[in-house]
DNA sequence: TAAGTTATTCAACACGATGTTTATTAATAG
DNA sequence: CTATTAATAAACATCGTGTTGAATAACTTA
């Protein structure tokens, strides 16, 4: 009942091709074509398991939420200020030990949908940790959630693409720091 | 020598019939067929003028950049706090006149490499407001510059898309407030 | 290990979009 | 008005697409 081993060596080789080509062109410039030959698979099984290259792109950006969710759920976080700290330690080393596919999903060539769909994910923990201290209004609450969530990411971005990078728990800092200030600015 | 009319009604509906189809749909899933059809443009006028539809779309782009930077020159403002704040405000306006072109530019039919440029440019005139005042970090400079710019652009494309819309004025004072006290946490 | 199942491969196919070229027509600038 | 030049229409080779049927190879399970 278990998985045939042709079939994950098939979806294996295809992911990686598709991001090995996505570190050179974006997604809408890639041909299933050229993408099974790199794989060195027909492109008749390419269709079986997929409808297009969007599609693959797609399961990759899914199973990248869901690993990064699986991740997060594995740490017990302390309360207060100091569990919000280790949560974003903790993004950032998971970043960084996945810097490749981050790369590809969080630089020029990835696409809005799926930041819009990861700063909500990773936005609600971060911000569920906050949530639990303190209370603002409804409509200004979104806005601000948005703010930090959007603003962190970008931070993320460019910290992926940097030579020297500073270490998470710097980044960690740099971060934590912003979020609460900026929330702290509107408490009543 | 000044541009023939033909040639600017080709590019001036080539341009629309392209934005209207973003409104439904990515770049990447746009033909050229349908764009000049869309647009009764025969094709081989439009390779004449463009080489694909990234290309175009690539174009729009630049427009808007420099539409936002001439429009944002055409206003001298008031030293301080103050003058940042008018400034934050007339780029609320902006996006509000220009909210189709917006939600295509912004939306999830935008591309990365735009969101990061533009982000560039408006952050930019802001961090220039915001820096005539405050010193800080080089590094770490950078980073709260990034922070605020993309987050800011993540309210902006929440407010973009928002069925009641809160006033240019609101929106830009909330930024603003948020700028400021993300800004002042590293204030040596 | 053997038997039956199933994924992959290969070749072929019709189809549609691409990008280019030619001659022709129509609009424009000066 | 005239010379220029842009847009059109039709045709073309080329390429990627998505699907098919038969042959082959690898897998699972008993």
């Amino acid at each position: 009942m278990a998985r045939d081993r042709r079939v994950k060596y098939t979806k294996m080789i295809l992911r990686e091709s598709l991001i090995k080509l996505l570190l050179e062109k974006p997604i809408a410039r890639v041909t299933v074509k050229e993408l099974c030959e790199k794989a060195d698979i027909n492109r008749a099984t390419f269709y079986t398991h997929y409808t297009d290259q969007f599609d693959l792109f797609k399961q990759i950006e899914a199973e990248f939420i869901a690993d990064v969710n699986s991740y997060l759920d594995n740490f017990t976080l302390e309360q207060g200020e100091t569990g919000l700290f280790q949560l974003i330690v903790k993004i950032f080393e998971y970043v960084e030990k996945n810097s490749e596919l981050c790369r590809v999903l969080l630089g020029r060539n990835g696409d809005m949908d799926f930041q819009t769909h990861i700063m909500q994910i990773v936005g609600k923990r971060v911000f569920f940790e906050w949530g639990k201290r303190k209370k603002v209004d409804e409509i200004i609450a979104e806005y601000i959630y948005t703010y930090v969530a959007t603003g962190s990411i970008g931070i993320i971005r460019k910290w992926l693409f940097e030579e020297n990078q500073e270490s998470p728990e710097k980044m960690a800092a740099l971060v934590a720091r912003l979020a609460n200030k900026g929330i702290e600015a509107f408490i009543s």
